[in-house]
DNA sequence: GTCTATAGGCCGATAGAC
DNA sequence: GTCTATCGGCCTATAGAC
């Protein structure tokens, strides 16, 4: 069914979402106006209610949609070995968060411009990630696979050294991203003891 | 030498930059006003004019002086084994972050809106920070102390790993900093192969 | 050094035409 | 669905009195 002319709703709604998230990304949700939004996808500011209520709305939406993409994409094989599986979640958060830069980046860093209903949204959302890996360590200890002090400590250290790729990474530089996983590999098998 | 009443210049100026610190690192740069500032501090909007030409200068002046602040902190032992000075270098940087939490926050959030020429010197001042990161890592290399690929991208991925404890640790909770100083210490002694 | 007052401008959001 | 026009408000920074 081949639509008339006359609407472009379905690809401006996209297209706010894309110049926002890019916006917000490289200045900050407050640094960034409704205007500058606009004038990105080609609107008149006024436009952009019909696909967000208001300011706020569009980043709540952008962080949970966010979260719940990263969650989705994400298959663990829980019968795999430990390390494994370990090594495909190290691999694939690296390769989740460089492909996704802006979002991780919002997403931790302007937490504190949600509403308090949205900020409990996003952050259980996180928290079940985290229990994704959490799950793979207790399993690599349990097995003898891994040696590791504290799961949950271990949890929060290695996604905070993994999402750090971001901060430093540009593509072209020395090493490309498949050595750098390989090396991040390494760190983090050192690291649960597995060297 | 008693001061006379009449000018509190000299408490008021590390008032303002105080409250500014505080109120950027928690809802960002854009989103405060020089009148909530001033109004922290207990003075009119005005009267801050007196002790920075801008609100961009008193960012910049935050962010340079936390960068030279942590450079003069950290007191390495080059004639240490580079076990110890690693234990060292991960035990202050801990320590430092969680004590300047609100400092480390912004000069990583807050990049993005510092002119040029301040990004550049604030950019230097990290990067001769991540050099001494670096230079314990070679020495462990070069002595067969410690077994790594890469001593750039590891100083990166231990730096991230290490300043993540800034968002999660919460005082009062299930371990205090010392017992998060050992389980890190544990973690990064096996990234690098001392395990 | 701090105040009051204000200039000049951009903000988010809405109303109503098409 | 998008436009133009606009309301009411808050912003940074400055001027001039004390």
């Amino acid at each position: 069914m081949a639509r008339t002319t006359g609407s472009r709703a379905e690809i401006t709604g996209p297209l706010v979402r894309d110049a926002a998230l890019r916006l917000f990304a490289r200045h900050g949700y407050a640094a960034v106006s409704m205007r500058q939004i606009a004038a990105t996808v080609g609107v008149q500011a006024g436009a952009l209610y019909a696909y967000t209520p208001d300011k706020q709305a569009l980043l709540a939406n952008l962080l949970t949609d966010h979260m719940e993409n990263l969650l989705a994409a994400w298959k663990d094989g829980p019968d795999a070995p430990p390390l494994e599986r370990l090594e495909a979640f190290v691999r694939f958060h690296i390769a989740y968060s460089l492909d996704h830069a802006d979002a991780v980046f919002l997403s931790y860093m302007e937490l504190r411009n949600l509403s308090p209903a949205n900020f409990a949204a996003v952050a259980a959302l996180r928290g079940r990630y985290e229990d994704s890996l959490t799950a793979i360590l207790r399993a690599g200890a349990e097995a003898g696979a891994m040696r590791l002090a504290d799961p949950r400590l271990t949890t929060m250290a290695l996604i905070g050294m993994l999402t750090g790729v971001t901060n430093w990474f540009r593509e072209g530089g020395r090493l490309d991203r498949r050595a750098v996983a390989d090396h991040y590999w390494g760190l983090v098998r050192g690291a649960v003891g597995a060297g």
